[in-house]
This record gives C-alpha cells, structure tokens and sequence, in this order.
RNA sequence: GGCGCGUUCGUCUAGGGGUUUAGGACGCCGGCCUCUCACGCCGGUAACACGGGUUCGAAUCCCGUACGCGCUGCCA
C-alpha cells in the first residue's frame, strides 16, 4: 500500500510553452499524488543556458495554472525543499559531481567537441555503435587535477561499469534489463559548469524526497545512468513509470509541424481545460468502464498507474474536438457567453449590444466544437448584405411560391406593430393558410432571403435576432435584386 | 548500426485461457427529429501484425519474424 508520502514532480524545461505531452505528463503526476494524497512538486529544468528563452517559465506556469492542476511546492508557491529552479542549485550539483569524482564513479574529461564529434562520425562509418572511447577515463587523478588547473575546459562523465547488468522494474513496464557495457559514459557536469539533466534530476529527485518518477517513455534508455548514480551517491531509487508517448497521426513522436502541440494553441483556439484534461487522461489510460466523460475529481478518484496502456498514442483532434463541444454545450448560460464572446470580438463584431450578441450565441454555439468556430458560425448576422449564391438557394429562389411568400410576408409585416416570436410564427400560420404553400416551401425562403443560406439557426431565434427593421429591409433587399423582374415587387 | 519499448476497428481503448457472433468512444455511413444545419436519439461499418509452439481450448501464455517508435548530444 502506498503511503500518503507520495513524492511526484512534473520537470519541464523551459523552452517557452507548455507542451500538450508535457501536460500529459503532469496530469499523470498530478493525478497520482492527489490520489494518494500525496505532494506534486513543479521544478524547473533550467539547466541548458544556450535554450534560455526569456518569459518561458513564466508563460509554462501562467498556462498549468489555466489547465487547474496547483503544484504544492515549486516556483511562486515556495515548499520545504527549494529552491524549485535548477540554475539555482547549481553549488549543490557541483558539489556532488565532486564527491563522485572523488569517489571515482565520474572523471574529468578534457575532449573538445570537435574531437568528440570526429569520433563519433568515425564510428558510425564504421557501423560501430557511437560511444565515448574512454580517452579521459585512463587518465590519472593527477594528470586530471594538472590539466584542470592549467585551465584547459573540462567536463565531468559518469563512470559507467563495464560488465554486469543494470535492471529496473517499471511500474508500467514490468523488469528491464540492460547491459552496462553498452551504456555510454554521460556527461554530467558541462564545461560551462552547468550539470545535465542526468545529474540533476537524480541529485533533486533525491534530495525532494521524490517517491515516484512519472515521465515520458523517451527517458527509458537513461534509466541505467540514474540507477548508477542512485548506487554511487548511496542513495535509494524512486520508483519508476515511463509513460507511452504521445504520437503524431504517422506514428512519430507528437511534434510540431504536425499541428499544434503548445497548450496554448488550445487555448487561443477555444479549447477549454475540461475538455482539453479530459482528452488528454484518455491518452494511454483508461479505467476499463465505459465511462468517457470525466472531471479532474473523479480522474483523481479512478486513475493508478497499473492502468496506463504500454503503447504509444495517437493524438486525436477529432476526439478532442467532440469532447470540447460537448463541455461547451455544458457550459451554463453566463459562463457560455463569457467564454464564446471574446470570440466574436477578436473576429472584430460588435459585442457592444449585450443582449444581441447573447441572443446570437445561444443561436448557434450547439454547432460548434471550438470558441474561434463561432466566428464563423455567426457570420450571417454581422454580413449586412444578403448574398445568394448556393445553387440550391438560387434554386429555391427561382420557385414561383417563394415570391409569394416574401410578398405576403412583406404585405403582414407592414400590418403588425412589432415582430415578436409569437407574431411571427401567427403570420406564418396565416400565409400557410392563405397560400396552401407550407413546410420547406414556406420556411426557406424566408431563411434564404434573410441569411442568404439554406442552413442555419432555427429560423425564430433569426428573426428574434434581426428585429422587424432589419427582417423587413432584408427581404425588400432580396425581392428587388434577385426577384426584380417582377413588375408588382 | 547498437540498445530499449511497443503491436486489438482509421483513431483512443476494453479484454489477463473458455462468459466473445471480440465490448465502448471518436470518425464515417444510414435513419428519426426538423424549414435547413447543428444538437439529441436510434442503427450500421470496421480490428486481435505474421509464423511457430504450450493447451482439450489462445486476442489472452512462450519463442521467433516483421513492422513501428524511442534513445544513441557538453538538449531535456
């Protein structure tokens, strides 16, 4: 039984947005902790100085706030075993590379990239498999210590055994196994000073008392480094789970290129964070009812780890998108016209008129899977000119009936004070009556005189919208410019 | 090339030897509702990568092959 000393962190690197893989990653911690009742750790892995991106973890925190999942120690919230910023432990690093050097479980090494990379070429032509050589690794302490300090740039490698096996038993997974003698010597301080990812993330991993490293299956072959690190420093290993990826509809690892893969592309699209945390959980887990639609508290309720799937998954934007329409339709009235309005705005209609732009939400937004899908759903009440261009609009223009249900419209409107639904729909009662003409005949081509299309909102609610002013000027409109022909109009 | 991981409908998945004519969801197709579209409801389409074992019996266990992906950086 898991204690409720869970430890979990989700580590990203700031490279300048919050990747939906990324958000995977940190709704499975999340997840995990809360239901255990455990702590979920936010650290920065600000290590790479030559990816700095000035505003990004500013923008990664802002944006894993708007998707709900709160980090109980990290940047901005404080916690007991800070700082939660990597280039801010960076003595704590280099004292432990120290140690491990000392120790001898790591060594300088004075190769230069050049060096380095003519290795490497040389070995992949030799269809070798591309490894350090271990040049630095004969060298002697002293030797090492005399070139250091000459000034000659270092950089400080993992002394991986060269026989035996390093085996780590995978929550997800189950026992991996891997030979020692084809893991390579990692660098794990750089010569600029800063340490590597794999020094890093085992020296805080331990030292925040992380319980269990929940990460991206990509980090698997790595995990023999960290164990031999875990060994060397004495220290006890988390436990493991390395999550399937998250896929581009070819299968390849989710990237750019192949569609949008920041959080915020979802939001600026009109996504929302139920519906965006809710496809996202369904990615590789599952818990094996036929329950599709859940909320963060009842994921928090049913998800484990033994439930995660092993292969990777395919991103879906199909899916997401009816899941996305589905949480709007939810969406109460108020929220409904908070969220869909900016929308309308930013495809600049005047929202000015509350009580119109309300009225023209409700109208449309159950056909819609996204807030950016409003512009263009709602488009036909800002065009204040009717356009008639479908064929089958045209066609339907062409009907003889049709003229005389916009004449007879026109000739009721004009005898009616104002146009409300109830007088609408006795005025259509009366031209069904007085004409014969009923059903589609009577009803498109108002619907085609007033939008110009032969789909739509309910024809009422149009109506409602427009106002007798406005249906009156539309329907004149069209009768004397596509029905002119007609001395009487 | 080496190492690792994986392989059930187009996609996300259920399934732990017989209860499976392999279930659900998205998509797609058809129907109903309806002035139209959408929503909603109803129905349909579609999968166990391949080959060997083990077993009375395999999608489920084992081995192999193929294919895919990941890693192979002084990036994470």
């Amino acid at each position: 039984m898991i204690s409720d000393k869970v430890r979990v962190r989700f580590a990203p690197s700031p490279t300048g947005y919050l990747h939906v893989g990324g958000l995977r990653t940190a709704l499975f911690n999340f997840l995990f902790a809360r239901h255990h009742g455990g702590y979920f750790i936010l650290r920065i892995e600000d290590t790479d100085r030559t990816r700095y991106v000035p505003g990004a973890e500013e923008n990664l925190i802002k944006t894993l706030r708007w998707t709900g999942l709160d980090y109980d120690e990290g940047p901005g919230v404080g916690g007991p075993y800070g700082p939660y910023r990597q280039s801010q432990r960076l003595d704590l690093y280099a004292e432990h590379a120290r140690r491990l050097v000392e120790e001898g479980h790591a060594y300088y090494c004075f190769c230069t990239p050049e060096r380095l990379e003519a290795m490497r070429q040389e070995q992949i032509r030799r269809k070798e498999p591309p490894m350090y050589d271990g040049t630095c690794r004969k060298l002697s302490r002293q030797e090492a210590e005399e070139r250091k300090k000459a000034g000659e740039p270092y950089v400080v490698r993992l002394k991986m055994p060269r026989t035996g096996e390093t085996v780590v038993e995978d929550i997800i997974r189950g026992k991996v196994v891997f030979q020692n003698a084809v893991v390579d010597d990692q660098v794990l301080v750089k010569s600029d000073g800063y340490p590597t990812y794999h020094l890093a993330s085992v020296v805080d991993d331990h030292y925040m008392r992380i319980t269990h490293v929940i990460r991206g299956e990509e980090w698997l072959p790595s995990v023999p480094k960290h164990i031999q690190l875990y060994r060397a420093f004495g220290w006890e290993v988390p436990q493991m789970a390395h999550l399937p990826l998250l896929l581009n509809p070819d299968r390849s690892k989710l990237s750019k290129r192949q569609g949008d893969v920041a959080v915020e592309d979802y939001i600026r699209k009109g996504y929302l964070p139920q519906a965006l945390i809710n496809f996202v959980a369904l990615l590789g887990w599952n818990p094996g009812t036929e329950q599709e639609i859940f909320t963060l508290e009842e994921l928090i309720q049913q998800f484990s780890l033994e439930r995660i799937h092993k292969a990777g998954a395919v991103f879906d934007i199909q899916k997401l998108n009816w899941l996305n329409g589905y949480y709007i339709r939810q969406l109460p009235e108020d929220q409904l016209i908070a969220f869909l309005t900016p929308f309308l705005e930013r495809a600049g209609y005047d929202v000015s008129d509350r009580e119109k732009t309300r009225k023209i939400i409700l109208a449309v937004y159950k056909g819609i899977d996204k807030g950016e899908d409003i512009a263009e759903a709602a488009r036909l009440f800002y065009d204040s000119e009717v356009k008639i261009e479908e064929p089958e609009a045209r066609e339907m223009l062409a009907q003889p009936s049709t003229r005389t249900v916009l004449e007879t419209f026109l000739q009721k409107l004009d005898q009616v004070e104002g146009l409300d639904l109830e007088t609408f729909k006795v005025i259509m009662k009366e031209i069904q009556q007085e004409t014969g003409i009923k059903k589609k005949a009577l009803w498109m081509p108002l619907r085609i005189a007033l939008t110009g299309l032969t789909h739509g909102p309910e024809l009422p609610l149009v109506i409602d919208i427009f106002g007798k002013a406005e249906v009156r000027r539309r329907i004149k409109y069209v009768l004397d410019t596509y029905l002119a022909s007609n001395p009487e109009a």
